[in-house]
DNA sequence: AAGCCTCACAACCGCATAGCA
DNA sequence: ATGCTATGCGGTTGTGAGGCT
């Protein structure tokens, strides 16, 4: 014997809820309270599968469903759930009061999934995209000695790193000619992000751990930043940076002091919507730049 | 103005699982 | 222990709005 269907579809309605359903819904919701659900559309005079009934009551109507934009803090916590639970929506939906699975479902893949992979940042892992900045080319050109690629390094890490700290490590740790560009506005570009936000990318992580090894005062450099929605580094994001794209599989307590961005500037980390093009375009004018600076 | 395209979000579908007889 | 049912969950699809050509 099959399983019986979780309602009879004969006749019953499917598509978007009108007002009335809606109201008949509320109604009966309101003076029964939920109960079974498989019984609740005949009760309620509604022509639609009890499932329909929950999933409209669970992510539309119920009335403690706070509606509108995510905020800030409400995407790092996205983030940083979704970093250890993947993508158990309910789970993370437990820890956003007012917020449905369904809801941050959907604004996962249609905004924090897309802003993640601009950024360079695997949505899946957390860690720096794989398949998405080749920037070997840009550090072992001919034309390049082995001192272009730590600046090199560096304008890659921007959207990473806290300017200030920045400036002070590689005043302190003396990185060999870097001064030299900085001097030529490069300090600029670093401090001040350019016209076109770079994403992280893919070798990030490979030269990162070199430079950690040496300059210990990196770590901690890494930050998060942003005063708005449109950029963002999660905490475990840049943790997964730092000790080599593993995160802590602790949750870490989700106060709003530790998502708050060391660094309130929109300068530095600036990920506004950049194209693709645009990116090349970039990373093209980065490396002129960087030659014109050295030789 | 019309057709097409893209995006965001609501809703659906099928599977998993808990609870109960 | 087993089978059935209700509910929960996550992936996918459908639809409408707005932008673009």
């Amino acid at each position: 014997m099959g399983r019986k269907p979780c309602c009879d579809k004969e006749g019953l309605k499917k598509g978007p809820w009108t007002s009335e359903e809606d109201q008949k819904l509320i109604d009966y919701i309101q003076t029964y309270g939920p109960g079974n659900w498989r019984s609740l559309p005949n009760k309620a005079g509604l022509k639609r599968c009890g499932k329909s009934c929950r999933l409209r009551w669970a992510n539309y109507l119920r009335p403690d469903i706070k509606r509108g934009n995510f905020s800030f803090e409400e995407e790092e916590t996205i983030i940083q759930l979704h970093s250890i639970l993947g993508n158990k929506w309910s789970a993370i939906a437990a820890r956003l009061p007012g917020r449905t699975d369904n809801e941050i479902k959907n604004h996962w893949n249609t905004h924090i999934r897309k802003k993640l992979i601009r950024m360079g940042i695997d949505p899946v892992t957390h860690g720096p995209r794989l398949d998405y900045f080749d920037l070997s080319s840009m550090l072992y050109t001919p034309q390049n000695s082995s001192l272009l690629n730590l600046p090199a390094i560096l304008l890659n890490l921007q959207n990473l790193l806290n300017p200030e700290l920045l400036r002070l490590a590689t005043s302190q740790n003396g990185i060999p000619n870097f001064s030299r560009i900085q001097n030529q506005n490069l300090s600029n570009i670093l401090v001040n992000g350019p016209d076109h936000p770079i994403p992280t990318s893919q070798t990030v992580n490979q030269v990162v751990e070199p430079c950690m090894q040496n300059m210990p005062s990196f770590n901690g450099l890494l930050c998060a930043s942003s005063t708005d929605n449109s950029g963002f580094m999660s905490n475990n994001s840049y943790q997964s940076f730092s000790n080599g794209s593993s995160f802590s599989t602790e949750l870490s307590p989700l106060s709003s002091s530790l998502l708050h961005p060391i660094d309130s500037s929109p300068t530095y980390l600036n990920s506004h919507t950049s194209t693709e093009d645009e990116i090349d375009s970039y990373f093209s004018n980065v490396e002129n730049l960087l030659q014109t600076s050295i030789l």
